[in-house]
DNA sequence: CCACAAGTCA
DNA sequence: TGACTTGTGG
């Protein structure tokens, strides 16, 4: 595994070194849907209009999430342009200035057998296999006139972005639905006439384009339907393996805007929801299971790097079931317990569990309770995947990514990288896993200030409890306990995600909120574990705030190898973080 | 589904109406292994060998077990010859003049995660996707040279043995294992170096054939190695379908022999083999799943018709895993009871119920015990699966079917039909649903002598018990239990299978042995149920015997509709059975 | 919507 | 080998 650095790159044009390793997506000319009785989309065609100047492109220099380091090995380097060995599209989410959106409307009866549903917790899109989905797309502003919106699967998992995505053999060759379809052999379809199934004659991959249209008259949103015609499951296929589908909106080559979401495509997209919603409310398994869920989650959560707040329906409640507030409560200290058992440093493991018995006598805070969180699209956060972040309130999402090497085989493993957000703020930082520097405003120590690390008391923390309220009451701002607890948060880890703006939403004053915030902040610093005697090189964390006040990096130590921590910027630029060993956590 | 009923057809070539919609199983020339250099049979070749004549071999009037229905229909009998909708071969056992059988080896490991395992008591091999499983052959006497030996795989279940088994598209596909492998698509490979992997053209049907060779000098049995290169499970391809494969000895176009096993090919053969025998010897479903059982074995038993008792290994013990006695006797009980059940007909199932305490109470028979059968292959009863049948001692088995016609969407449903065993009498009976005839030595009405039908009181069977022990015990022939427990069977019901032969193995003197056999046969009869209510043709029985003394053929009611009884002659010819409604049970 | 089936991972 | 995953059938 190498060591990469990235070049910083803003958002207006900038190049990376390394933005000869992306594939630029390349999209017909305007006349692509001037042959409308040929719906699929000749491979010569879309090679035509590849221009010499995609590489250019803001879309070329957007990193990949989850894909970096997977052509990043220096034998991809040298042979890509040879190689038909597909490259790896960027899924960072990018609005752009046309204010390009999607969403998914909200369901009339969220529990039954529906054909699809969304996660907004898990920003998440669950869907049968070839059921038609409505997926709503917005743009702020009218984009030119041949402008289109493509859809383009990928793997998110690090070992398999640069593979292309198709269907199945099985479902490929079945007669059934590809009667007479274009593009038999094309994951996802679109029912719009003037769909187009273009495969990239370079990188192999396939996506559908659609005519980019305005919203009915009064309306906010265009809805376009979509298929996805195998099971994420599919052997020989997607085989199990996670995928996100990236919609671009395009025009004359240029990507105006992108969101991605990730897609499971199931027989069963309520239970399976449910299921991974689950283990992010409540911890039933055993500590052998723990083990498991530090790998796939990490791995699960490679995710779209907006935090989609406006999508996902603007009333979708998210529910705990949990039959009882006992069961609830007692699920919750249960959890908690767990949870700690991971978050917390090795060489602090046998400290806590000698304390451990103090905390539960604690009383369960009264914040507890069945929540829902209305809208906010919250990311839980999985164990051992705490992101460090700092929020301007625009498109925020934690990246984590992790490897689980034990399978690379095939060609050199990655190491993983992150994404991006959409910020405005232009600034360097190459990481650097020993002494991470920064050059933002703000200075490492100030990290440090005034707190203990690695789960020692901490300023408005009491010592083993994680609770919201009593993180509030050490601050003795136990009045806002409530304004958490309406959305379901009872626990200082559930905050992982929190943003200012989800702070700014509450009805906090400046400054109480500001002093919420700054101790929250704090909080995730002081918890981010990682391991060096582990993994050497292990990653790199920095941070820094455009619009916040008090952030700062960390670098601590936990006991999970091969984790790979992300950090969120509010400026445009890549960071790098890789893992040194195989072993995993 | 129309009725058919068969022309008899005796063993030396003797054809029968049907014959002309079998198609005959086409051998190469005996220059079929001159071209060492090209292992592929081209398809014109194959088609090449086929003689005009093959249709007067004893192949072509075998009927076939389970797909005699399938091609039956009208449709299919105008349209056959012109369509390429693959015919049925037969999978009747025959060891015909050489004494053609087939085996496998005593496996060194039994429980373990072993790539393959043997059955005896489901006569059913399990075996890991792409292993190689050594299948033992043998010849009692030197076939011509020239001689081959052909592997062919059809379906087992009714509704798809007209469908040609093949791999899927994924695994036909896919690089792995077809590297340059002359047949992908082949499902079953032998590594034989002189293998020839044949493609009939006209019924599409694949298989490999090799060379029969003579044993080693002083050995008994020829052991090639064969491969099955797909799932049971796999989707596009056998997709959970039971698939038996076919060993014919064929010589210039003759079929000298042929012996066929059920063959699972599964990622756990021996986890599923100990899922498939668990119900046989214990019932612990609930009453919805017993329901499915009904359905699920029915279909399943689906079977070899020759009961190999010489097949499996002459050491092959069959355990029954239960911890501890106590355990196994309330295993034992708790079976009983729930069989008792099931096999009692609707309108005596309260009677049963009211009663059941009393049964309840009697002390366990001692005869219950871990046990073993040695070699004996006996099949245990599937729950409404009771067979009726007389042996003569030569390849007896019993060949029910059953048609779940519930997704009989395309084509005509076919009905059930039966197989024959290789015996030596001649002989005829068309049967007819409402009073079969017979033209052996026994008439009908002698079944009835003495007896209530349809769980009443039986001559020698306690009224609701059914234990083999009070079974001997109430015909003063207690001192036999041993002879039973010995080899694991201690319930009436698992003597379905059980044939003269199999009685005349234990040392039992011919008075009692013939009091017991007579016995036996009256419990049979008097417990096979058919629901007339249900199902209006639903189907005939008959039986006859030749080398045994007391037989009959019984008409009796149970609950089960469309439960395809099969009967098991002595004469060389074929039984139809077929199902009325498509309902199920 | 539950439970089984059956391949896969650890 | 066990447990989980996930499509399927009822």
């Amino acid at each position: 595994m190498t060591d990469y650095e990235y070049e910083p790159v803003d958002e207006y044009g900038g190049t990376s070194i390394q933005v000869e390793k992306y594939q630029i997506e390349r999209l017909p000319t305007q006349d692509a849907f001037s042959d409308l009785l040929n719906p699929i989309m000749p491979a010569n065609q879309s090679s035509a209009v590849m221009s010499p100047d995609s590489q250019n492109q803001i879309t070329s220099s957007a990193p990949s999430p989850c894909g970096d380091h997977s052509q990043m090995s220096p034998q991809s380097l040298n042979t890509h342009l040879l190689s038909p060995a597909p490259t790896v599209p960027s899924n960072t989410a990018y609005s752009g200035d046309y204010h390009f959106e999607i969403s998914f409307e909200t369901q009339s009866k969220e529990t039954k057998s529906t054909t699809w549903t969304y996660s907004v917790p898990l920003t998440k899109l669950f869907v049968r296999m070839a059921t038609t989905c409505p997926v709503r797309f917005k743009t702020g502003k009218q984009p030119p006139p041949g402008t289109i919106i493509r859809a383009m699967p990928i793997y998110m998992k690090p070992e398999h972005v640069q593979e292309v995505v198709k269907r199945c053999p099985n479902h490929a060759t079945n007669k059934e639905h590809n009667e007479n379809h274009p593009a038999p052999n094309h994951l996802v379809r679109c029912e719009h006439k003037l769909a187009r199934y273009v495969e990239d004659p370079y990188t192999i991959r396939q996506s559908v384009i659609i005519p980019h249209e305005q919203p009915q008259a009064g309306a906010e949103w265009v809805t376009n339907l979509y298929q996805f015609m195998c099971f994420s499951s599919c052997v020989g296929g997607l085989n199990r393996r996670p995928i996100q589908v990236i919609f671009t909106l395009e025009h004359d080559n240029i990507v105006l805007g992108r969101q991605a979401i990730e897609v499971r495509i199931c027989a069963c997209p309520g239970r399976d929801r449910r299921g991974e919603e689950r283990p992010l409310l409540q911890t039933k398994q055993s500590p052998k299971k723990m083990q498991k869920m530090n790998v796939s989650t990490d791995i699960m959560s490679v995710s779209p790097s907006a935090k989609r707040r406006k999508i996902g329906g603007d009333d979708d409640v998210f529910t705990l079931r949990v039959k009882g507030r006992q069961n609830f409560e007692i699920l919750a200290r249960i959890r908690d317990s767990l949870e700690l058992m991971q978050m917390i440093p090795q060489n602090q493991v046998d400290l806590y569990k000698r304390q451990q018995s103090d905390s539960e006598q604690h009383p369960l805070p009264r914040l507890i309770s069945i929540p829902s969180n209305v809208g906010f699209g919250d990311r839980l956060p999985s164990f051992g995947t705490l992101s460090c972040f700092a929020g301007n309130g625009a498109n925020m999402a934690a990246t984590p990514g992790a490897i689980s090497n034990s399978h690379g085989v095939e060609g050199p493993t990655p190491s993983t990288s992150t994404q991006m957000v959409d910020t405005r703020v232009t600034s360097t930082y190459p990481s650097n896993p020993a002494t991470p520097e920064q050059n933002g405003q703000l200075q490492n120590g100030q990290l440090q200030n005034g707190q203990l690390q690695n789960g020692q008391l901490q300023n408005g923390i009491a010592e083993n409890d994680y609770t919201i309220a009593s993180w509030l009451r050490n601050l003795n701002l136990s009045a806002y306990v409530d304004n958490f607890s309406q959305q379901g948060l009872c626990n200082m880890f559930e905050l992982n995600d929190f943003t200012l703006e989800d702070l700014q939403k509450m009805k906090i004053g400046t400054q109480h909120r500001n002093k919420i915030w700054r101790s929250l902040v704090e909080f995730r610093n002081s918890n981010m574990m990682i391991n060096p005697s582990q993994s050497q090189l292990d990653l790199q964390r920095s941070a820094s705030t455009a619009s916040t006040a008090s952030f700062t990096s960390a670098q601590n130590a936990g006991y999970c190898p091969e984790f790979y921590e992300v950090t969120r910027y509010t400026f445009k630029h890549i960071i790098s973080s890789k893992g040194g060993d195989h072993s995993y956590c």
